[in-house]
DNA sequence: ACTCTCCTGTAGAGAGTCGAGAGGAGCGAG
DNA sequence: CTCGCTCCTCTCGACTCTCTACAGGAGAGT
């Protein structure tokens, strides 16, 4: 098994989530397998962290759950990015910009 | 009052602390000025922060610390970068630019 | 003297991740 | 048919780190 490094910084995979789901619907399992597939295994989501941070969202109603069938046919619960999760989106991202460009600025001599 | 959201995201402080102590031995108020006024005030370290990680970073032998005077004449802990310290700074450089590099991926569509 | 700025430090609370573990259900192989 | 694998969801305790708020000393200017 490769070690994949996860080590998700606090607060990034909300973004994460919310950015995965605003292609469409989508359920746990899959929004993780998405992450580390499109982040080239660079990031690994803990199942630990990733459904308490998919029932936060839910909670804070920036995602909505709903039960249905995998394309394995397996129960699943999908879920889809609110009018007030694209917002938030939005609002992370630009944060995320601003605040990785800071470090740059730090980190480049 | 400024708003100036600091947000550290947990564990950059570190990558932060350190290099900004590679340019030279400086006190931490003084690493924190640094870090606020390179980053153009998107980051503020909060004093709660600082100390306790200018501590964590010393016991692990990656900082050291040494009374003196600034440059306003008050007494203060001078820190500077180990070898091992240098050597941090450099994993943990690379592996910040890992992990940004990784969430830009995903955040860009 | 008094106050301002510089400078270091601590304590409690809160947020979020990690590792480990549990469990159900579909599907293919033997 | 039964076993085992993969898919999929979920929870708990430990841990780490940041935040807010607080406390205090000492030099410098008024």
């Amino acid at each position: 098994m490769a070690p994949t490094r996860s080590d998700l910084l606090q607060g990034t995979l909300d973004v994460l989530v919310l950015k995965t789901l605003s292609s469409g619907p989508m359920h746990g399992w899959g929004i993780s397998q998405r992450i580390q597939q499109v982040s080239e295994d660079v990031l690994a989501v803990n199942q630990g962290s990733l459904y308490p941070a998919l029932h936060r969202l839910e909670e804070k109603g920036w995602i909505h759950a709903e039960w249905g069938n995998s394309e394995n046919n397996r129960r699943a619960r999908f879920y889809s990015l609110t009018r007030a999760g694209r917002r938030q989106l939005a609002e992370e991202t630009e944060s995320w910009e601003r605040f990785a460009a800071a470090v740059a600025r730090v980190l480049a001599t």
